[in-house]
DNA sequence: TATATACCCGACTAAAATAGTCAAGTATTA
DNA sequence: TAATACTTGACTATTTTAGTCGGGTATATA
């Protein structure tokens, strides 16, 4: 049960956005620096977000990029979508008629796993990037 | 965010055993025919839930593993730490000064993996293995 | 008591996933 | 025109996973 560091990084990074002036935008290489995140990786992770219209570029100097909505507007499950971290705790196919052992039916725990599946999505439904910035305030 | 094959045969296998008398054992060969998971992973597997006394053994002919407690008392929680199959999304060291990314301070984002980590666990902590097999005995 | 059954245990390994890096761009602004 | 910063696909080392293998030991029953 880990996270990648993909949806991690993902995460990182726009909380990091959302600190500052949303309609300026910020450059990868200050969000690597800030949050010691490998400029290279963070382009991989931002073209993702990008295709996904989470955020927008502004290319050239002073470029960056820009959020497309309001941080409180951004669920973490949108962004874990973005980055492909799906959240399916087992591999077998949801219509497929064979169950998760090469049999032909679902096997004992299948509703489990479904029900799990859900139970987590929940949270990330239920979260936003606002969310994560108003938990660091209160503590500083 | 996916389980391990370990965790989830663990809960299968013991799934299945709930299913039959508690007191006589069941071999694991029986189990691997039924559940269709390999036998020498099995043993693998029940190696562990043994030294956690999740179950416990009988050798010899007609031997197999019994369940040390009745089926409504073992949570799923106490069988994924059995199969050291843990819900800690990030790989930050509780109480390390260091943060995930090597800097000294936690990251922006700690908490709300932290958080994730008490919402999933707390998932496993009301589960146990008789609650699967009611889901079950309810659609068959 | 022989034999089959079934647990015991450490070591090993192929394959897949992860976590990045690299190279070679293009667009924009100062 | 120089510098900044996004764009994109391919590549790779490392780690993790999902098992297998070999050689045991204990017990029941024929
Ligand atoms: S059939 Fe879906 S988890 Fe086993
Ligand atoms: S410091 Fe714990 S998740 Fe980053």
């Amino acid at each position: 049960m880990k996270l990648n560091t993909k949806s991690r990084y993902a995460v990182m990074a726009l909380a990091d956005m959302s600190k500052f002036p949303l309609d300026s935008p910020v450059s990868l290489r200050d969000i690597s620096l800030r949050q010691s995140i490998s400029l290279l990786y963070l382009e991989q992770i931002f073209l993702k977000l990008k295709k996904n219209e989470i955020v927008k570029s502004v290319r050239g100097s002073n470029g960056g990029y820009v959020l497309r909505k309001d941080p409180k507007n951004i669920k973490l499950s949108e962004i874990f979508q973005a980055v492909d971290q799906k959240v399916k705790t087992v591999g077998c196919k949801k219509d497929s008629k064979k169950g998760c052992n090469g049999k032909s039916a679902k096997c004992i725990t299948h509703e489990l796993w479904d029900e799990l599946d859900l139970y987590i999505n929940n949270f990330f439904e239920n979260k936003n990037l606002s969310d994560l910035l108003m938990t660091k305030e209160r503590r500083n």
